[in-house]
RNA sequence: GCUGAGGUGGCGGAGUGGACAAUCGCAACAGUCUGUAAAACUGUCGCCCUACCGGGCUACCCAGGUUCGAAUCCUGGCCUCAGCACCA
C-alpha cells in the first residue's frame, strides 16, 4: 500500500468533503498545511488519543507543513463536543504545564522536530469584537443547536452559554489563519472542523479537507476512556501494558494493529489472513503486545515484558516472575497474619476487604490457598503472596 | 434579589419517620470456566472485631432541634441548577 493510500484510509473514519479529491491534492506534490488541535485540559494520553497523533506524524514524515496547535485560547470556552457540561477555565500557567506533560508522552509517537507547535491565543487574542461579529456571520446558529449534545442539554433544561457558540467560530478561524489544507481530528471533532472549511471557502475561496479518525475501542470493547478504566496509557509500564493488550478481546487484534501501532499495512493484512486461517489468536496477540511495547518503550523492555508474561501468567510460575517486593516491619517479622501482610503489600484497601478476599479464596501464600485469616505465618524472603491477579514477593 | 427544583455510597438513581449500612443499574473486585482472553454464571462491594454464627462504630451537604426512634419532620446555614427581575 502506498503512502497516500495509507494516509487516506488507515484509522480514518471519514474524509470531508471527499476522499478522491483529497487524493488528487495529495498527489499534486504540493506542500500542504496540516494541523491537529488539542485541548490543553487532558494531560494523560491513551493510545486512542494517539490515533490522530499518528496521522499527524505521517504527514510530517512526508514533509508537509505540519502544525501541532494548542488550543490555549479556545480552552477559555471549553469544547462542547465531548462533554455534557461546560468546562472550567484554565490559567495559562496550567495550560503550559499541561502541554509539557502532554508532549512528554506524545513524543513517543509524534516527532516534534518535524512539526511546528503553536498556540491559538497568538491570533485569537488579537481579534476585535468587530472581527468576531464578522466571523460569526458565516455560521448558522441552527447548526449549532441541532448538535446532539447541545440539543440534549437544551431539552434537559441545562444551561447553554452563548459563548459556547463561539467555539466553532474560533476553531474555524484557527484553520483560516493558518491557511489550512487539511485538518486532523477525531470524528467527535467533525462539527468544529467543518467551521474551518467554511471560512477557508468563504474568505479565501479555497477547498480544504477534514480527516476524521475513528475511535479505538478500550480493552473491554467500549470506547476507550478514563472513566471506564479500559485504557492503555502511553505511560503504562511495559509489563502492565503487555498484560493489558493480552486481556483484549480477540476481535480487537486487527483494529489495534491498525490504529495503535505503526506496523505496515502489509503486516496488518498478513495478521488478518492468519486469523482467518485459524491461527491461535493468542500468539498473534503476543505479537501485538510486543509491537506496542516496543514502540512505546523499547525492544529490550518488550522482550522482558513478554518473558515476564510467559513465566508469570502462562506458566503460572511466580517465583521466576519480576514481582514487586515488600518488606514487613520489624513488629511483624516474627510472625504475622495474612491480613497484616496483605495490608503491608497494599493488596487490600482495608482489613475488611482483605478478609473478604481470603473468604473468596483469592489469597495464596506460595501457591497454597489461605483459608484462615487469623493464622500466624512466619514470612521469609522469597515468599509469594498472591491475591487475585496481583502478587508480591516478601523481602526481609 | 425573587420564584421554583435540588444536594444520598466511585457514578447514575431509589427511598420521604422504625423492617436502612440504605432497592436497583453501571463500574470495580473475587471465584468457576479459559488462552492472564472475551462472553457467561456465582459471589463481594462503609469501617473495625470474628474460622462460621454474630457484634460494634461512623454515615445520606453542614449545624442545631423534635421524637423512644430521622436519610426521611422542623429551624438556621452553605452550595448547585433553571426561569424571571435588577444593575452594567
Amino acid at each position: 500500500m502506498d503512502a497516500i493510500e495509507e494516509l487516506l484510509t488507515r484509522g480514518v473514519e471519514n474524509i470531508i468533503p471527499d476522499k478522491e479529491k483529497l487524493r488528487k491534492l495529495l498527489m499534486s506534490d504540493r506542500k500542504l498545511n496540516v494541523y491537529l488541535g488539542i485541548d490543553p485540559t487532558a494531560t494523560k494520553i491513551h493510545i486512542g488519543h494517539a490515533v490522530p497523533l499518528r496521522k499527524l506524524n505521517a504527514f510530517a514524515q512526508l514533509g508537509h507543513n505540519v502544525t501541532f496547535l494548542i488550543g490555549d485560547f479556545t480552552a477559555l470556552i471549553g469544547d462542547t463536543s465531548d462533554k455534557e457540561s461546560e468546562r472550567p477555565v484554565l490559567t495559562s500557567a496550567i495550560i503550559e504545564e499541561n502541554f509539557q506533560t502532554y508532549k512528554q508522552q506524545a513524543q513517543k509517537i509524534l516527532d516534534f522536530s518535524k512539526v511546528k507547535v503553536r498556540h491559538n491565543s497568538e491570533w485569537l487574542k488579537k481579534l476585535a469584537f468587530e472581527d468576531i461579529i464578522r466571523l460569526a456571520y458565516h455560521f448558522s446558529a441552527g447548526d449549532f443547536y441541532s448538535r446532539e449534545l447541545i440539543k440534549k442539554r437544551l431539552t434537559e433544561g441545562l444551561h447553554v452559554g452563548l459563548h459556547e457558540l463561539l467555539y466553532p467560530v474560533m476553531q474555524g478561524y484557527d484553520s483560516y489563519f493558518m491557511d489550512t489544507d487539511i485538518q486532523i481530528g477525531g470524528t467527535d471533532q467533525t462539527f468544529n472542523m467543518q467551521a474551518g472549511r467554511v471560512l477557508q471557502k468563504d474568505l479565501r475561496n479555497k477547498e480544504s479537507f477534514i480527516i476524521a479518525n475513528g475511535f479505538l475501542e478500550g480493552t473491554d470493547g467500549r470506547k476507550m476512556s478514563k472513566t471506564w478504566n479500559n485504557a492503555i496509557w502511553l505511560t503504562d509500564e511495559p509489563n502492565e501494558m503487555f498484560a493489558k493488550v493480552m486481556s483484549l478481546r480477540d476481535e480487537l487484534i486487527v483494529e489495534y494493529f491498525t490504529l495503535a501501532t505503526s506496523a505496515s499495512m502489509e503486516d496488518v493484512a498478513d495478521v488478518k489472513k492468519r486469523l482467518v486461517a485459524g491461527e491461535n489468536p493468542m500468539t498473534i496477540k503476543i505479537e501485538l503486545a510486543h509491537q506496542l511495547v516496543t514502540e512505546l518503550h523499547s525492544k529490550t523492555l518488550a522482550d522482558a515484558a513478554q518473558k515476564d508474561f510467559g513465566v508469570r501468567f502462562q506458566k503460572g510460575d511466580l517465583t521466576q516472575a519480576n514481582l514487586p517486593t515488600i518488606s514487613l516491619p520489624p513488629t511483624l517479622s516474627s510472625g504475622a497474619t495474612i491480613i497484616e501482610a496483605m495490608m503491608e503489600g497494599n493488596m487490600a484497601e482495608s482489613r475488611s476487604e482483605a478478609r473478604q478476599l481470603v473468604k473468596q479464596k483469592a489469597v495464596k501464600l506460595n501457591d497454597t490457598l489461605v483459608t484462615v485469616p487469623s493464622e500466624i505465618h512466619t514470612f521469609k524472603t522469597g515468599d509469594i503472596i498472591k491475591v487475585g491477579r496481583k502478587a508480591v514477593k516478601i523481602k526481609k
